[in-house]
DNA sequence: TTGCTCCTCACGTCACGTGAGGTGGC
DNA sequence: TTGCTCCTCACGTCACGTGAGGTGGC
């Protein structure tokens, strides 16, 4: 028989029947005149024992010893391939057991479930939605420089600060925040400074002071002010640093 | 940053960067004089999310849409993914069942388990293992040319043919079979064809017939005879055939 | 001549791993 | 000079899918 009846009756393509040969499980057959192979029965056999050993996902380069030596029984391989098959079924089943927890959370593939309610409050808040995408990044590194100590710590942060009570004027003074520019008048920019610390303020006390287990992360987080903020930006961040450190400094 | 600080700050390999590259889900940050890459924090914050989403099974080409476009949430491509997830882990659950099934029946795994009992039974009787592969040849074969009606029939038949009180008859006939070849004398290949036919008879009675739903299947087990018996052992199959059908005309 | 089957390359898949071979600053 | 980090190709992975381009018998 040919190779396109033989690939029909065994329930495989032709080019399955070539990658058989080319890795050498199926050996080459004799050739007729025109250069057609012409297969038997055997071949066929053979072809329905390479199926059989294929569904249960033993790899073509592991089934020579199967194929040719009588005595093997495969057991070896049988364990450690369910064991293969339940560790990849884990893998699997946590992946599910992640996307389930983003879409019930409303997040967004690639930014940390566990902010995900507090960042869509911002979000929603925003005028524009260049902001929110700004809250993101941060989030995202916040999330990958916390350990699961400071996570919690994190997200009692983001929960505070998008708090009813707090969420609008957040809002207003990340519009403000993002607004200033080497264009702003300085007047303006210590107003900025004024309004937030004392919106901020109380919430400082209450979480008292930045989350722990970050400690090496503040030079990553000087970095990314460095890479997004202009120099008016990182000037009023400055200041209002500098008026924390007075505020705690009275109550030491 | 340098490549190596990236890499190891966002937990990936430096391998895997330049494949973002090269899929164009993260830019080619600029070079300093020496020809090295200089990566910034939002470098970073692009392979997090990156892999964030690399961890949920999202591909890579299907990332730029959700990395770039602020107000696309993905919720189509998770649901996909989770499907997808879903039919995957059914697959690989089947697989582990098929794998359970042929350890609990001790069978090989390129045979069918549904006639492993009957086959393990023979390959412990024979004094050698060369007619074991035959069996198990010919088992395979059977088992592809039945349908889910004619494998119970098929199996049985083996199960008869390996019953305690035909087995060791039916091996003692599978090696005299197995022996045939030009060197045999005609007598004693006519009182093989004799004992054949004798201890059959009575099985051919019970099953009355051979398996139906294999009927487009006699041309291919012809096809194997012709393949691996030799002409003596052909033609007592032949005769063993014609005593068969005179044994059946006798009652129509 | 048209249709059908067969043939041989050879690239693509997915997300990188793994050398090979070479360069620049301490 | 030695070690370290970086660089650019380029092949390999696994089991084939999918053309491209060509041939032989009815």
């Amino acid at each position: 028989m040919r190779s396109g009846e033989l690939a029909r009756t065994a329930g495989v393509t032709v080019r399955a029947l070539r990658h058989y040969h080319q890795v050498g499980v199926l050996d080459e057959p004799p050739r007729t005149h025109n250069g057609y192979r012409r297969y038997g029965v055997r071949d066929l056999i053979r072809v329905l024992r390479i199926k059989r050993m294929a569904a249960l996902g033993i790899p073509l380069d592991r089934m020579r010893p199967l194929l040719d030596d009588p005595g093997h029984d495969g057991a070896a391989l049988l364990d450690r391939l369910d064991a293969e098959l339940a560790a990849e079924i884990d893998r699997l089943s946590e992946r599910r057991r992640h996307i389930a927890r983003i879409r019930a959370e409303g997040a967004a593939p690639d930014t940390p479930p566990e902010l995900a309610r507090f960042l869509a409050r911002f979000a929603d808040a925003y005028p524009s939605p260049g902001l929110a995408g700004f809250d993101r990044d941060q989030s995202v590194l916040l999330a990958h420089l916390a350990d699961e100590t400071a996570m919690p710590e994190v997200a009692r942060l983001y929960e505070r600060l998008s708090s009813p009570d707090l969420l609008p004027a957040m809002v207003a003074l990340n519009v403000r925040f993002d607004a200033l520019d080497a264009g702003t008048a300085p007047e303006d920019r210590d107003a900025f400074v004024d309004d937030f610390t004392s919106a901020l303020a109380p919430v400082v006390q209450e979480i008292a002071g930045a989350p722990s287990g970050l400690a090496d992360a503040s030079d990553l987080l000087g970095a990314y002010s460095a890479d997004v903020l202009n120099a008016t930006q990182r000037r009023a961040l400055e200041m209002i640093s500098e008026r924390f450190a007075a505020l705690s400094g009275h109550r030491p």
